[in-house]
DNA sequence: GTCTATATACGGATAGAC
DNA sequence: GTCTATCCGTATATAGAC
């Protein structure tokens, strides 16, 4: 995953990996993570009955976060969610015992998948500098694969019961922990590194026409001054 | 607005002004934005009805923010509100036509006061590196005199109508148009600067033991190294 | 202006036919 | 497994007494 070309400056700026390798190396995809959860959620079920199962299940996350993203998942009614999806109003609850269990669900895919998937980014690098460059490449390229997940446990977190509210908040430390102990210095420089690479599904709008490695790029540099500093 | 120390490197860095001299000097405070609002709302009243409209107005909105920050405005009914403010349902409406009359009226008391007072703070300052420090600091000191105003609007916006919601977005882009003046470059130096700043409002809890002034000094200290580059 | 009581609608969730 | 029809609690907003 690294860059092979000469370091020639005021070109391409060298990268452990760019957004296309990311992709193509890590086996997460929105279609991949509704098949993780149909398997969670109905173990028994294969061949085609499967297949339907992940269908209806895709329809219905792909409907939620459209709706959540538009008027907020609190406003969203399961008669909203069960027009967008095509489903009726009884069928949706064969997929999620309530409202709140889907949200839950969600939340819960991610945080499993990111819990278990960031620390792998660095496991065979020990320069600093090099581990910090792949934990924010990392980090945006998967909220860009995953951005409507990213984008709803951001949002939505404040309103799931406390329990949920913390376990999220947890891989939000983790993460930081992760950047902290590069820094040697506490709570600034992984905040404000969190806080930039957040941004972009946070306010995806602005980005729309950015490449996201450019995006990346200027994140890293940020980050990497600070730890020289 | 400006420190008299002399320029000594390793100990307080010098500040064009810092959060207790902002404070001192801006007129917006938490009571005052109510009383501005209570003013608009109810023109004709004065002495002690007025008073007490004020009072009222300032328990609504309290337990509104209170509210909203525990489980979002949302899921928030305004019987929740009532039991909070100690006014009974009834009354509520004596004060906002309707709970998206609330919502709106926080907004557009926030929005018109950002629009009409942070280009305030560069009026009187040409160098380019002495402006961005005003703006970045005047954005971060506000939005801590104005916590609970801040905060509502960053979660909330995406639930009002969407006029409004434009109008919102009108005021972020306008901030950043005068920070993208500075750079030069558009978007990404400046969109960074609005990240690190709003993070100050949007994850406070992560900020509670931490000065204002420090962590204004590092967003700072990051848009100024953009400035040179 | 503020209260209590209530009209009216809509929400989540379930029952039972197919 | 999916549909339609429905239960029942709760939400916003209002009416009318004080």
């Amino acid at each position: 995953m690294s860059s092979k070309q000469p370091a020639s400056r005021n070109t391409t700026p060298s990268r452990c990996f760019h957004f296309k390798q990311f992709a193509q190396d890590c086996p997460l995809t929105h279609t991949s993570v509704v098949d993780h959860l149909c398997s969670e959620q109905f173990p028994h079920l294969t061949g085609k009955r499967q297949q339907k199962a992940r269908q209806n299940l895709g329809a219905i996350l792909d409907a939620t976060f459209s709706l959540s993203n538009e008027i907020g998942f609190a406003k969203m009614s399961m008669r909203d969610l069960h027009r967008a999806c095509g489903l009726s109003l009884g069928a949706l609850y064969n997929y999620f015992d309530s409202k709140e269990a889907l949200a839950m669900s969600i939340t819960e895919t991610l945080n499993h998948i990111a819990f278990d998937w960031l620390p792998r980014l660095i496991q065979d690098e020990t320069l600093p500098a090099r581990r910090l460059e792949r934990l924010v490449r990392g980090h945006i390229y998967l909220s860009e694969l995953l951005r409507p997940w990213f984008y709803f446990v951001f949002m939505e977190i404040k309103t799931l019961p406390d329990a949920h509210k913390q376990k999220a908040c947890d891989v939000e430390l983790r993460f930081q922990s992760l950047l902290d102990s590069l820094y040697g210095t506490p709570l600034l420089p992984a905040s404000h590194v969190m806080a930039l690479m957040q941004d972009w599904h946070v306010k995806h709008w602005k980005y729309r026409q950015l490449d996201i490695d450019t995006f990346a790029d200027s994140v890293n540099t940020i980050a990497q001054s600070m730890l020289k500093s």
